[in-house]
DNA sequence: ATTATTGGTCAACATAACTGACATAAATTG
DNA sequence: CAATTTATGTCAGTTATGTTGACCAATAAT
């Protein structure tokens, strides 16, 4: 009996402990998310155009079909940010010279100024929870985002570093 | 000249540690959602119901006023989602006591199933990824995104939980 | 030569957010 | 008590971002 409730209170403790993980990454993410997009509104852009700048940065040259398994977002939907942006000037295309079909990505000036002022913002943010918190929370934080992931992501940026 | 390389190099790889943080609360963000916006597709339900059941879940009588801070969204917004719920028979609206303009939402029978139903597959998540990295991890994990929240917000959590 | 891949287009639709204007009931305040 | 504020809701219109499905062209691979 009172073997029981003392299980039962660990379950309990467990399960909110569990729940303010999903709590605290809900507000972390809106959090995270909303200085950036308030900056992207005044240039009439979204989040989703966010996205493309920041992995397009990240991997110049980078093929459409890679960006889109990055994003997990179909090709008619990735189409629409995507010709707004090379129309706008911050994304340039060009044809792949091993394989002739595919158009590479790239970041124009002008698109690798507006990435370097996103991700700048982002860092900041993260520099300041960083250094608040120390190298080994900065390690367990990235441990613990790593498990969360699907497990083939997970190979998958083990391999890339 | 050394001493700047070492500096641009240790810049560079600061750099480089603050772009992993981003990339990771993305994926993971990403993969934690997923499959419980798979679940709620079924019952023709999207990412803004779960939220509120969510939040209806964690906080029984919750008046509309706070749940509409908790999610940062307009009443027109909201409306919407909690009407079907309503009407679907997930939550519940009474009048408050104190102040009768006030509707208090409540899960219902089966919005409590429900909402025990998504919990639990993202609970089990957070579990997989807490017994993976230990006891240090989790407390890394947690500093970490609190540090990580507009300060206003973290002081509320502090308050009350 | 045939098939598969890469990328794009057009059209229609769904969801979840937004703004603005207005309404009602209840609480609070001068 | 009258005036104002608060809590909530509604109606109407718009935007951002996703979806399906159908179809096309160029190029690569078998």
């Amino acid at each position: 009996m009172a073997q029981k409730q003392t299980v039962q209170k660990g379950l309990f403790l467990r399960k909110q402990e569990l729940r303010k993980g999903i709590e605290l990454l809900f507000f972390a993410y809106r959090d995270f998310t909303d200085e950036a997009d308030q900056m992207l509104a005044e240039l009439d852009l979204g989040r989703a155009h966010h996205r493309v700048i920041y992995f397009v940065g990240r991997h110049p040259h980078l093929p459409v079909s890679q960006l889109l398994s990055i994003l997990r977002i179909t090709k008619q939907s990735l189409s629409r940010v995507l010709t707004h942006l090379v129309d706008e000037g911050y994304i340039l295309q060009t044809q792949g010279e091993r394989d002739k079909r595919q158009r590479l990505l790239s970041l124009t000036e002008k698109g690798a100024a507006l990435e370097a002022k996103l991700t700048d913002l982002q860092c900041r943010r993260f520099a300041r929870a960083y250094n608040e918190r120390g190298a080994d929370a900065v390690d367990g934080f990235q441990q613990i985002l790593t498990s969360l992931l699907n497990e083939d992501v997970r190979s998958e940026l083990e391999r890339d570093g």
